[in-house]
DNA sequence: CGTCGTAGGCGTACAACATACGCCTACGGA
DNA sequence: TCCGTAGGCGTATGTTGTACGCCTACGACG
């Protein structure tokens, strides 16, 4: 094996990630990227064949961060509660990178391994076949929304200072909500969405255990 | 006034929208939208100011077409997901400019005629103060994430055929959980997930109402 | 210790893009 | 009829991703 490699993916994907942090998801470019590293523009092409797998690198190495062991001894609504909240830390740490994370989320491994902690947890729950699909698809979707909401404007941002200037006449009821959740912070916000979700979900449980527990294992 | 202008607002955005959906969201360009409406690439530049902005105006005709009225005669929660559906539709309408929603939905005065019609509805099921904002918070949330876990792969999709086939070993939970999930159509996922989050929300109310009315008007 | 094939590294080149600038021209009010 | 405003466009520039083809460092084998 002649030539061995001078860089690891995790060193590309981490360069890649330093150009985005320091200067924005905009000044990502191959150029960048390279020089960052000390290399020609296209000798970074030895590395990755694409922007797009480039991009799909970076993402990946934002997710490895999070921590996909459950915390033991805690209900079951509680534990989810913490896997959330980790991958919610994990994109708060690189906010510019976020807009990536969306786009490249269903190329990542680390995905896939998230996904497979919060099912065992939901499984452990009582939540079988289809119900587990679909609750799982809530706390994805739930946690991706309110990613990117926080994303471009948590409740106490700019977006809604905005709207509290919204004229009262035209948005009544907007303005008049947006001037009551100035107070509300990001975190908050999250949580107490992310409660109304769990209430839900154990509503659901219990709902299919009247119905029929089905084929309940165990 | 000399010179009146040839084209309006809506006409730029529905030439924008027709290369989208015709070439797809990569073939949206400026010169592409100018040949479409017979201009030449800088005269379009009398109109829009920006690729950004033209990108706003796309995201505001396709939001146009949601009607805000809610359904009378109907409880609080069906009306909700009147609403909600209406939005998903419109995204469904032109699923190549979704990546476009998302990153304008700001941007949209359309936005905020929802917004203020589902505040309409959570004030009269009884929802007030940062509750109200809360509720509003996660049902957009939902939204946005359903649109998008929609868009790049439903659970019948690709996505999920790809999942059902992940080693076993490896992700024992996701891979069946793929596989069971493989019946269950993008509508079926997406309404049986909002049903859940509404049990949420009415759980929710029925909390605050117990540990203390607080100023509940009327 | 030489030699050779593989794979790393890079300079040049190109096509597509957004967009600044400055010119011509169509139009409507006077 | 004339004039000023605003529409329309040709040209040009800088930035992007990336194809191509060359040189070169390296490690295994002789």
């Amino acid at each position: 094996m002649p030539r061995p490699r001078s860089y690891s993916e995790t060193d590309i994907a981490a360069a890649a990630l330093a150009v985005i942090d320091h200067d924005g998801l905009a000044a990502l470019t191959m150029r960048a990227v390279a020089v960052r590293l000390g290399l020609g523009t296209m000798s970074l092409y030895r590395y990755v064949s694409d922007r797009e797998q480039l991009e799909g690198l970076v993402v990946d190495l934002v997710l490895s961060a999070v921590d996909t062991t459950p915390p033991p001894d805690l209900p079951w609504d509680e534990q989810l509660t913490v896997l959330v909240e980790r991958v919610r830390a994990a994109a708060a740490a690189h906010p510019q990178a976020i807009p990536l994370a969306l786009t490249h989320r269903h190329t990542s491994a680390n995905v896939l391994r998230w996904a497979e902690a919060v099912l065992g947890v939901l499984t452990a729950a009582g939540f079988t076949e289809d119900r587990r699909a679909i609750a799982l698809r809530c706390l994805l979707g739930h946690l991706i929304g309110s990613i990117q909401m926080d994303h471009l404007g948590p409740l106490s941002g700019a977006g809604t200072e905005a709207m509290a200037r919204l004229s009262p006449e035209a948005y009544p009821l907007l303005a008049e909500t947006a001037r009551e959740a100035r107070e509300v912070t990001a975190g908050d916000e999250f949580r107490r969405g992310f409660r109304i979700l769990l209430l839900g979900l154990r509503a659901s449980l219990d709902q299919a255990a009247e119905t029929g527990p089905e084929v309940t294992n165990q």
